[in-house]
DNA sequence: TTGTAGGCGTTATCAT
DNA sequence: ATGATAACGCCTACAA
């Protein structure tokens, strides 16, 4: 219940004054061994430990990181975000983490908040409701500031900073060089994110392989709102024959997951599923999702050597454009 | 990049003492309408916003709630974690957040960076090996500090603070119950952590039950090595008669899924499965688990209350334990 | 109505 | 070798 103790209140128990007290816990040459000792060992005995709201003060530095995160629960974002915290700590960074629950009023108060002066630089993903109602005004606001911003996954023309995304072009094209070689020749597309940028560019891809292949029949499927998605996922699988299906997010990637088994199909034989799910996702799954691995790790630790460059270097204007290639980690839902 | 505007500036700006620039900010009946309007307008137009670390200084209080969680890619953590911070920013505090990867130094780590002025309270859940080693010391050290302190679902005789966690008898006892009025006589009840707190009282309970009912025949089986554990569970199920499966946590609960679906077996007809899981689990699976409903927006929720009054009121030491009722959430796994 | 001084806990600079 | 002072940015008595 006692309050920490100061130096000052160290210097007035031991007779000397407060900057003896702050040279000697620091081992300034300045102060005699013996003294040194008598301060180090009272100030350990009372347990001090310097105060970090002070010294940030000092040193107009926080050693905080900021993390905007659209939703812990998606097991994408929770692998980011814990290798953000892991990398921030080998940096001596401490994270402090807002999520929007895909809510632009929770994106801009973040921000807001954010941006007086508790961080020393900001790691976001913005929510989805940022890319329907393009409002990206709060996002300009803070480039006038002197805090650093990075953008990972959810990457946009509208967002000038620093950023780590994966390749989503060269993801979806390999996976369905994968399907098509397997055979499928009837491919459906399914989002969960028909407005965020990446949702954006999945589909493209994919219209774009579709346009090539004229031979395959392309179908998208997209919508925000699960339930009718998944309905969307039944009539299709169930009226049309379907080969394969590929699903640009997890929420997606679940349901068409789902669909199959309801329709008690058979992956090997009837149908391949895959998906931008992760390795957490398929801890909790049998059979096991094939998947295109965004290596979230990589994502996280990227970030924070981005930011934590920036913030040492300073705020450039050159921006860095990190891109993270994928990989096909193909599993029994997909042979 | 031009760093952050001060009451200093504005004042020298607009040549007024920088008093008169924080009064009316603040809008103090001190200041004439005139003075305050032409301050707060210059204000706005520099973008200024007080900054919180000199504020927290000032008033020795961070606004800021310490979490340590062992694992977010754990569902329920991260559904705790969602309505912990939700809920602190509704009384308009952040929250910085560490794991712990269920690892004991990381956690005497967290807890030390954090002890050191940077929170105003904290919310823990102690990791597994913290209970493996029965390492509780640096918990004691904080409770010589001022920061008030909440244990969130582990809890332990060994850790006195207040509490807020499920009731694990009741809410065993209930799930057997109901699996006996089904008719189950033999099971399994699976787990992943048999050294945490909450792993030992499940287990207990479910030892009770046995007892108390001869005719069912209890199986214990219990790993905190996955691949151990799901081996343990496949030969089980597939070399004796097991009626039904209760696993005390979420990754025990997904082996014992797994397996049923490895072996193709019927979970209406030949085994049922009820686990500690929730409803985000059930939202990647299918066929849904039932499942013990702990409520991790009431304990999140919970948890910040008791906090945030503890900040306010001051740590006093009665410890205030809150027991949350669980329920009984039937799906397709179990009927 | 406005300005001055002190203090939150530190460190760094400049005396003594 | 030690101590006094200023500064980080802010707020709030208290003076003027």
């Amino acid at each position: 219940m006692n309050k920490p103790i100061t130096i000052k209140e160290i210097a007035r128990d031991l007779g000397v004054s407060f900057s003896t007290v702050s040279k000697s816990l620091n081992d300034s040459s300045e102060i005699s061994e013996k003294t040194k000792k008598k301060v180090k060992e009272y100030a350990a005995l009372r347990g001090y430990t310097p105060n970090q709201i002070a010294l940030s003060l000092k040193n107009s530095a926080t050693y905080t990181i900021g993390v905007i995160i659209p939703d812990i629960q998606n097991s994408f974002f929770a692998s980011v975000l814990k290798n953000i915290e892991i990398h921030a700590k080998s940096y001596g960074y401490r994270i402090v983490t807002f999520f929007t629950n895909e809510k632009l009023k929770e994106e801009e108060e973040s921000l807001k908040i954010l941006s007086k002066g508790l961080v020393d630089g900001l790691i976001v993903c913005p929510s989805d409701e940022t890319f329907k109602k393009k409002k990206f005004d709060h996002f300009n606001a803070i480039k006038n500031m002197n805090t650093p911003v990075l953008v990972f996954d959810r990457v946009d023309e509208n967002l000038e900073f620093d950023s780590v995304s994966v390749d989503d072009y060269k993801s979806i094209i390999s996976a369905l060089d994968y399907l098509y070689e397997k055979g499928a020749r009837s491919i459906v597309l399914a989002s969960a994110i028909p407005d965020v940028s990446v949702g954006k560019k999945r589909k493209e891809a994919f219209e774009k392989f579709i346009k090539d292949n004229p031979e395959v029949e392309g179908i998208v499927l997209e919508s925000d709102d699960n339930p009718v998605l998944q309905k969307m996922l039944l009539e299709v699988v169930e009226t049309k024959k379907v080969d394969a299906m590929l699903g640009v997010d997890i929420e997606s990637t679940s349901l068409a997951n789902s669909v199959v088994a309801m329709l008690g199909k058979n992956y090997k034989e009837e149908i391949s599923l895959i998906g931008y799910v992760n390795k957490q996702f398929n801890r909790l799954q049998y059979p096991r999702v094939s998947y295109i691995n965004q290596y979230p790790e990589k994502i996280g630790q990227i970030a924070v050597d981005m930011i934590v460059d920036k913030i040492k270097i300073g705020n450039s204007n050159l921006l860095n454009k990190e891109v993270i290639e994928t990989t096909l980690s193909i599993k029994d839902t997909s042979l």
